[in-house]
DNA sequence: GCTTGACTTTGACCCTACGTCAAACGGCCA
DNA sequence: TGGCCGTTTGACGTAGGGTCAAAGTCAAGC
């Protein structure tokens, strides 16, 4: 008979942790001093303190612990849990594993070039959203900026506000041909059939872009002549963290667009569809 | 200007995680309604809560990431942070792998075996210990047996119970040669330098147990007959975990030897000092 | 027998990074 | 003006204990 703290020491553990197996049931002292309180225990409990330990080292929780104690288990049923663990940790791994390379390429970019330009980019999903859009090739920035402005300032006037979300051009990047082959128009908050006309034979029509699960996005402050640096530095960090461009990009525009030309002001989130690399 | 709502949508991030992250000072809403308490946020915040978001996924925790927010921050610093991170992470990946393996290796032997034997290796640390001990190189297990239980009963007698703490046998693991080299002794509760004469010219001397670090260790409840199992189920264990044996195991009896002879009933740490394979 | 110091008890609060729930109040649309 | 959704603060919960406090216990030395 040990009193707690010399079978702590026996068994490596903090009596805390000794009290706290004893409050959740999974290990209760030989025998408990009903005048003191005093709890104390026999060597016969060191196979199931260890047993624990050993559950507990594999990653399972002490909730899950507690049912693999008792004797009737069955390996079929041990291995299943194990299986279940394994799962999990596999998964987690891989996190790891992405926030490591993730680490380093930071690292090496800011040996590299004494800052890290990337470290905006961040992973979320879209859902799928209506989308109120015409599509245009173009064949110059010039051409795409007074399109856009065009479709801003239509759109703003005839979409109404209760419908209209954001502003949004969507690339169709079949393949990088000469022009820019582009969506341009608005989201919606729920799904509608309108169509807008714009100037003549240009209409907006209704379509749905779809749901993106990883999507890696950048906000972009200030003017389209430094966009080529966010692009890049969505690119690098796709790069750098083994995925690979899995869409047509999208750039959506969380601010209405005023002011003049160019967009100078207005903040922009490029989003581009990623899987992981082969 | 956009309600917490809407900008949680935006940011993908819940408004409970905005509101924490206002009570933590990393994001301040644009303004405050005095009247209401409304917070308003800005897509000017983006790149702020962006970067939070991106800092945290690098596994940096809140507290980390509010000093790196400040503009004044060097890359040098920043580059510092990271490489603690990193450090973290690879011991973090490490220990999972380990994880990984151990759950691996218990599932193949309850798939080759129908159960889990050595559920119960567990891994600890042992500190140095004075050590009061006979250098006997027996020539059969029945007569470390019987060397065992002599220096078990004079122990007892001769060692005075505040200053014995344990009996051990140590393995002198020189070289596997055909006898079996081996301290047998006490541990003591504090240094001595005391020596036990026993039964002509056998005598305990002091000495000291270095620390081990890293010991593999079984409880095996039962009689030397089985005790093969409980070191064969250490041995499979070390294999599956990418160790091997780093010096010499040790027997520690948890209980004192009481009964007929055999420690039929006596609880044994097997103990093996460990370290992970090349 | 008494003192002293080491040990143990319960209880409470702390940690991360929020999720969830409740009660009360604000904003917006028909 | 009612209705409905959104927002506020506040509290409580999470996993696995660490740390601390006040009060009671044990064993050894004198």
């Amino acid at each position: 008979m040990f009193r707690i703290g010399e079978f702590a020491q026996i068994a490596q553990v903090s009596g805390r942790q000794l009290r706290f197996y004893d409050q959740l049931g999974l290990l209760q002292p030989a025998h408990i001093d009903q005048q003191t309180g005093y709890r104390y225990y026999t060597t016969r409990q060191l196979p199931r303190l260890n047993r624990i330990l050993a559950l507990k080292e594999l990653g399972l929780s002490l909730e899950q612990i507690g049912p693999l104690l008792k004797d009737e288990i069955s390996p079929t049923q041990l291995r299943s849990m194990l299986t279940l663990k394994r799962a999990q940790i596999e998964r987690s791994l891989q996190e790891e594993e992405a926030r490591l390379r993730h680490i380093e390429s930071r690292i090496a970019q800011i040996d590299k070039e004494g800052k890290a330009e990337d470290l905006d980019v961040i992973v979320k999903s879209v859902p799928p959203m209506p989308f109120l859009s015409l599509n245009c090739a173009c064949e110059s920035m010039d051409e795409v900026v007074r399109m856009v402005r065009t479709v801003a300032a239509e759109g703003s006037r005839q979409i109404k506000p209760g419908l209209r979300d954001r502003l949004m051009v969507v690339a169709r990047n079949d393949v990088d041909s000469e022009k820019l082959d582009l969506d341009i128009g608005f989201s919606l908050t729920r799904p509608s059939n309108v169509s807008v006309r714009i100037a003549g034979d240009l209409v907006l029509r209704a379509s749905e872009l779809s749901a993106v699960e990883t999507m890696a996005t950048i906000v972009r402050p200030g003017t389209n002549a430094e966009s080529h640096t966010s692009f890049s530095a969505v690119g690098r960090w796709i790069e750098a963290n083994h995925y690979e461009i899995a869409g047509a990009c999208r750039e959506v525009f969380l601010e209405e667009i005023t002011g003049p030309p160019g967009f100078e002001g207005a903040l922009v989130e490029i989003q581009f569809p990623i899987r992981k690399a082969a």
